[in-house]
RNA sequence: GGCUCCGUAGCUCAGCUGGAUAGAGCAACUGACUUCUAAUCAGUAGGUCGCAGGUUCGAAUCCUGCCGGAGUCACCA
């Protein structure tokens, strides 16, 4: 198959390298016409589609050394480029625009390059390591669809910055201390009567989930009978603030309550003391808990098709950092004040005096941080790190990227923090306290079930073995939650409408897997009817449907070079989409098994492998498997 | 209140290193299946690109101010 494809293939470099070639063109233009260089880059985009033309170079920045009328520059440079550019046919001149136009040649053998090439678009090793953090979740509840985000994003940014030639180390720092965990210790012990998530059949992190949620219920309703006790009501009349009624004061008196008064509180206090004193039942507890925790996280990644190549656990981490400490105080970076605590000012930073130590020499969170961060780099020797967390702590990030700056890390210019933002639903925001928080498995589970019943309902795979149709169910109904998800920009706060997630119809991930299988089941079965692929040599007079769809592969690997360069996988789902979208058009337009002839017949069966897979690879880097069939 | 981010069609989103008449999908309406799978395609309708200035031959895109929304400003993580 390969080697009939060299007849076609032209040198590979040569033709992805033709806007370098343009673009030095134009400049060798402007140049020779008009006695003068221009030194700022020039504007080459895809010509329009209601324009004749592949390329557009704008002409407008020229008029002023050319000190002639935009039209007649585009005719004079437009001729100029036709006369020495092989690869061009011909050129129009609309207003300052000048529409460039190559020849169907180009496009075909640049399409068989394609097809000689199966890693089309992936660049080449760059020597570069990344290190990916993502998912960190809290060992006290399960995942929910906040958690989903982030996942999808790192899974994604990770394959994406792989396929642009770095050496990835997916991660996530799992938040295993604290609290929150011995809340849900003490509440099992209390409640638990040593049930297990074996003896309940319960998922292990909604197992552990139910009784940080006992937890706090116990502790609700131990804090309401308080508040109507001698004690609660006199700290009310004592404390209060002007026009604080009893609901509002109680409200913000929460966590003093909890720390001062609450006994259930102090139990909880009482066993993280215990844990950091190595005590060994609350440790064994704790351990028990924690794996029920991680069997059941594991469940759910494995549903969504990731996976990490290393973990850390804030219990080896979190006395991290205090060398640190030493050495910012030592590099007078970091100061002291009178009740020992230490700070670093970062107002050169634009930023704020940040705590790094507490009065009583315990670390705070970014103290772990740099730590972390030192120790990864010692270990792993990363060039660039990618922190993918919610927009919540843009200024956390902020503050440690300055810190190891200030510190003198060499690594610090390669941190870069992957924020992205909330998601709402239709409703507003989540929130647990009204239980609207959508859970991961729950959500999976849905779209799953959606796909399934109208993949049933339209028959087109019932003929197939049971565990084979589940496996399509499987991967349509991700395919939606995913695509719904990655499509839009990480910056901004998204709205997630579980009716719409789970859409299979228009901008989604089935319509994209729809196109795989259209493209590939045509292919296959051309190969079947034992179509003579040899006759595509004949086929020379490209159709603008099957032009629109090689020119679209064509700037694939500058979508995946500025995804990359932009840690944004929305620029692929949307590269996805309107790959797919020019495919179901061409679908619709021309014949392909049908074709008049077979010169045609062959080449767009080459087109369509060609498509599918671009698109099979696109997917890919979303964490998006295609279906054979749907 | 300070700082950061967001504001594009009824809804969800593209477009933002300045370039042609601002694009998709959903929802609504109309049309196309004896066909290589209609999870599709074609069409109608829907816009003061938050507002006001500025820079520019040219601004949704850059700058300034304002308005609206979110986040953050803990010796929490």
């Amino acid at each position: 198959m390969s080697s009939r494809n060299d007849i076609f293939a032209k040198n590979f470099n040569t033709i992805m390298k033709i806007l370098n070639v343009l673009e030095a063109a134009v400049k060798e233009g402007v140049k020779a016409l008009y006695h003068e260089t221009f030194d700022k880059s020039i504007t080459l985009s895809q010509t329009r589609k209601e324009f004749e033309g592949d390329y557009t170079v704008v002409v407008f920045p020229f008029t002023k050394i050319a000190k002639k009328k935009p039209e007649q520059i585009g005719e004079e440079l437009g001729q100029y480029l036709v006369d020495r550019v092989d690869e061009l046919s011909s050129f129009n001149v609309v207003k300052g625009f000048l529409n460039l136009k190559f020849h169907d040649s180009f496009w075909i053998d640049f399409l068989h390059s394609v097809l000689k090439d199966e890693q089309f678009g992936k660049f080449p090793s760059n020597g570069q390591k990344v290190m990916v953090e993502f998912a960190s979740p809290n060992t006290n509840k399960p995942l929910h669809l906040g958690h989903i985000r982030n996942i999808l994003l790192g899974w994604s940014t990770a394959k994406i910055l792989e396929a642009a030639g770095y050496d990835v180390v997916k991660t996530q720092i799992v938040n295993d201390r604290g609290i929150a965990i011995c809340k849900s210790m003490l509440a099992w012990q209390q409640f638990g009567k040593g049930t297990t998530p074996e003896s309940t059949q319960v998922k292990g992190d909604h197992f552990v989930g139910h009784y940080y949620v006992k937890f706090e219920q116990a502790f609700q309703n131990e804090y309401r009978t308080w508040q109507q006790s001698e004690q609660g009501k006199k700290i009310f009349t004592e404390k209060k603030k002007d026009g604080d009624d009893e609901v509002i004061f109680f409200n913000s008196y929460k966590n003093n309550y909890f720390n001062e008064y609450s006994s259930i509180g102090k139990a909880a206090k009482a066993m993280l003391i215990n844990w950091e004193e190595n005590d060994t039942s609350t440790r064994n507890l704790w351990q028990q808990m924690n794996q029920w925790v991680y069997d059941g996280f594991e469940t759910t990644y494995k549903k969504l098709g990731v996976h990490f190549d290393s973990a850390l656990y804030e219990s080896d981490t979190y006395l991290l950092g205090k060398n640190i400490i030493d050495d910012g105080i030592a590099a007078r970076k970091f100061y002291k004040k009178e009740d020992g605590s230490i700070w670093i000012d970062l107002e050169n930073h634009k930023l704020d005096k940040k705590l790094v130590l507490r009065s009583d020499g315990t670390s705070v969170y970014i103290t772990q941080d740099l730590g972390t961060a030192d120790m990864r780099y010692n270990e792993v020797g990363f060039d660039k790190m990618i922190y993918v967390v919610g927009n919540e702590q843009d200024y956390h990030f902020a503050a440690l990227f300055a810190t190891l700056k200030e510190l003198g890390r060499s690594y610090a210019d390669g941190l870069y923090h992957l924020s992205y933002g909330m998601v709402n639903l239709p409703e507003g925001r989540m929130k647990s306290r009204e239980g609207t928080v959508v859970d991961a498995d729950d959500l999976i589970a849905d779209v799953i079930n959606e796909a399934k019943k109208n993949t049933q309902a339209i028959g087109s795979i019932a003929d197939m073995p049971k565990e084979e149709q589940e496996n399509i169910f499987r991967q349509i109904g991700l395919a939606a939650l995913k695509f719904f998800i990655l499509k839009v920009n990480p910056v901004k706060n998204m709205v997630f409408n579980p009716k719409e997630s789970v859409d299979l119809q228009g901008q989604t991930g089935p319509y994209v897997q729809y196109s795989y299988v259209r493209a590939n089941g045509v292919y296959q079965k051309g190969i079947q009817e034992g179509v003579d692929f040899e006759e595509a040599l004949n086929y020379m007079n490209l159709q603008s449907q099957e032009k629109d769809l090689i020119a679209q592969i064509f700037v694939f690997p500058s979508i995946l070079e500025e995804a990359a360069k932009s840690y944004d996988p929305a620029n692929i789902a949307n590269y996805c989409y309107d790959l797919a979208k020019l495919l179901h058009k061409f679908w619709h337009d021309v014949q392909i098994l049908n074709a008049n002839e077979k010169g045609a017949t062959a080449f767009r069966l080459l087109l369509c492998k060609a498509v599918a897979q671009i698109l099979a690879q696109a997917l890919d880097l979303l964490g998006i498997e295609v279906p054979k069939r749907m």
